[in-house]
Parts: C-alpha cells; structure tokens; sequence
DNA sequence: ATTCTTATTAGTAATCATTATTGTTACTGA
DNA sequence: TCAGTAACAATAATGATTACTAATAAGAAT
C-alpha cells in the first residue's frame, strides 16, 4: 500500500509533486496554486487539495496542520521537525535533532529568536484501542458468516 | 497589562471561566458553550468564542489550536504538554515532563500506544526581528515628533 | 436609589479554508 | 472501437470562526 492508490499518473499531479518537492519553503495549497499555475495555467485550487491529499495518503508528501489558519505541504515526508515564525507563519526545517533534546537548552536556532517549545505525543487513547479490538471481532464474524 | 483588557465582570465570563477551569478535558467552544448553556440558557455561541478569546489575550487559559479541526481550551494557563488521540480527538495532559525527554523513549502513556511525536520551536525569524526593529525606531520617531 | 455611559451581549450575517458535487475529458484495457 | 471510470475544471456546500448591530446591563456618577 505504499505506493498505488492512484493508478494514472496526470500532469497535474506530476507538476504539483515536482514543485513542492523542489521547494524548500513549506507552501498552502493556495500559494502551491500559484506556482503550479505558471506551468498549468487553467489548473484548479481543488485539483491541487485532491493531489495534495492523495499524496499525503501514499507518504509521498505530509501535510503540517498547524492551528490557526491554512495548512502547510511538506515535500519530505520523513518525519522532520520544524521551526515557526509566531509572527510571519515562514516554516523552516530542523536536521539536528536525532537522538534527544533538553528543555530550556535552547535560545537560538538558525537564527530565530525562540520563544516556546510545542510538543504533542499523538497515538490512540485506551477507549479506542478497546474499541478497534471489539470492531475487529465484529470483522471477523462477518467475514466468517459471508461464506 | 496583565489582567485588566476587560472591564466588566459579567456572568457569562464567570461562568465560562470557571466552568473551564473545572473540566480536566480539553473542551471546543462548542462542547463549553454546551456546558455552559445549562447554566445561562440564551447565551450564544458568538460570546463564548469571544470571551475565550479574551481570556487568552489576558493568560488565564490557553488555548490549544491542533490543526484539522475545532480547536480546543485548556483552563490551565501554564505551558504544559498533551497527549493527543488521532482517532477520537481526546486530548490529556502530561505532567511529568519537566526537564527533558529523549525521543524513541516512550512507548506507553497514561494507556496510549504513542505513534508519533510532534515537536516545534515557535519563534521569530530573523527577517521579522528586522523588520520589529525598524518598526521601533519608526514609532520613536513618531513619539518626538508628536510633542 | 436613579440616571447615565458604554462595554458587552444575543442573534445573525459574513468570511475563509477546505471538501463535495457535477458535468466533462481523457486514459485504459478488452 | 468502445465501455468503464479516474481525474479534471468549475462551482456549490460545509463548517469553524469572526464581524456586525441593535438591545441590554455593569458599574460609575449623581
Ligand atoms: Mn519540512
Ligand atoms: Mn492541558
Ligand atoms: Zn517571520
Ligand atoms: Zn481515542
């Protein structure tokens, strides 16, 4: 299931990875539009929103859902950290930060005047892990019962 | 300028504080204003969202903007970190997590089977501290000018 | 207490990013 | 050649949040 969910390979799609792959910016959809444009004039805000999707469903690309306003596109799809501008919304890449980090050790990075640290640990809460067991049996029972 | 934007203590800002602060989930306006409306009835959903707002500007909560969807209030002012449910949306605090964290160092918590982790430095990049900079000069020339 | 000022409210409309729908186009495989 | 359908452009719908406006009420002044 990595790669195949789509099954025809469109010039638009071809465009729209190709640009934000070789953009080191993280762009919205809306300014990946404008890019895109320049190579397919009469490409629409929606194809570039269905793509983005489908790709970010192959991990071919991954979406950065900060709150607040629109959503950012990362052409790596390697798992990465970033650094945000609270005041701009400019989103950079950090490369160094493999084995660990150290709260409070930190003031400055590429030049950025830090001002807080955002950490989420993001996995499936105990009632869900119950409830994807149960509905697994279910599965289970259907698929037993069809034959 | 701590506290002191708003100069009238209303009941409904009362209200939604404290029924805030009471909640140990992490409620959207929506889910607050439900709680809420069982003590005031007629307010509406405009005034919770503004007075949240409020309170944010004046640090007496915080307000947790994940991207995706609505997002969420925690009457806890203090910064502290979450545990986040990628199927459900619950969100639960982490306590324990004061001096540092070593990433691939966690498997459980609190009951959740942890997928990932997600890590930002929010700051401000340096073409804006530029700019901030000259902007402050611009202001202090206004000032000597004006008198 | 009563009046006065205006911050705040309820209700509603507008905004804006994103998603869904629709009719059309263009691959694909038989 | 042609049926089936992925994907498209154009456009409408959705849903969270914000803005607007006339009415209300908190708090000061009288
Ligand atoms: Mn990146
Ligand atoms: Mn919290
Ligand atoms: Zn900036
Ligand atoms: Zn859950």
């Amino acid at each position: 299931m990595r790669t195949g969910e789509f099954q025809r390979n469109t010039r638009q799609r071809q465009v729209i990875l190709e640009e934000l792959c070789r953009l080191k910016s993280h762009p919205t959809a809306a300014e990946l539009h404008r890019i895109v444009r320049k190579q397919l004039p009469k490409i629409s805000l929606g194809t570039i929103y269905r793509n983005l999707d489908i790709l970010v469903r192959n991990d071919m690309i991954q979406k950065l859902d900060f709150g607040g306003s629109e959503a950012r596109f990362d052409g790596n799809p390697n798992r990465h950290y970033h650094l945000r501008c609270i005041q701009c919304g400019r989103v950079d890449d950090i490369k160094d930060l493999s084995t660990g980090i150290m709260l409070d050790d930190f003031k400055r990075l590429k030049g950025y005047k830090i001002h807080h640290l955002r950490i989420e640990f993001l996995g499936i809460c105990p009632e869900c892990q119950k409830k994807a067991k149960t509905d697994n049996k279910d599965v289970r029972r259907k698929k037993k019962n069809r034959r």
